[in-house]
DNA sequence: GCCAACGTTGGC
DNA sequence: GCCAACGTTGGC
């Protein structure tokens, strides 16, 4: 089992969004970034626990947590010429993006924020904390996993 | 709203 | 294959 944080701006997708979401379950859709798709495509496996982290927004915070329902298969959204994340050069037959499916699992009693994460030793390397970051899928140790867990207690 | 950091694009 | 220009992200 692996550990991941994926990040979403509540304005376009919040945790109270995914909580009123049929079974508390949505596809992770609109990833456009190579990195992070090979993540969803190739890593990101069905049982492994995604923190929830709001950016652009207050607070920045990890709200919760969930567990990957479904492993990595194409983005139907760059598919759609209507959606927004419509990308023309991926197909049916040889899609570009991916996604996964999450289940809110749990969400922790106070919002384990940007300023608790940079204060916990232990978080040092976390690619979340630093400069410059951009990536929404982020890899977590398993080790940090437990540390943020502990902060959400 | 600003702007630094980053990823992508496209001309050469 | 380089790199300038551009668009986006995301904390502040």
């Amino acid at each position: 089992m692996k550990y991941w944080i994926f990040k979403s701006e509540p304005g376009v997708f919040s945790w109270n969004d995914l909580l009123v979401s049929e079974n508390q379950t949505t596809y992770w859709d609109g990833v456009r970034n190579y990195q992070a798709r090979n993540f969803l495509r190739d890593e990101v496996n069905i049982g492994d626990l995604v923190f929830f982290y709001h950016s652009n927004s207050e607070p920045l915070a990890i709200i919760g947590f969930c567990k990957v329902v479904k492993a990595g298969y194409p983005d139907f959204t760059a598919l759609d010429p209507k959606s927004e994340h419509f990308d023309p050069a991926s197909s049916t037959e040889n899609p570009r993006w991916y996604m996964v499916d999450i289940k809110a699992e749990h969400e922790f009693k106070s919002p384990v924020t940007l300023e608790i994460l940079k204060q916990s030793p232990g978080l040092e390397e976390l690619r979340l904390l630093q400069k410059g970051n951009r990536l929404s899928i982020i890899p977590v140790t398993k080790q940090e996993a437990g540390i943020i867990q502990k902060l959400g207690r």
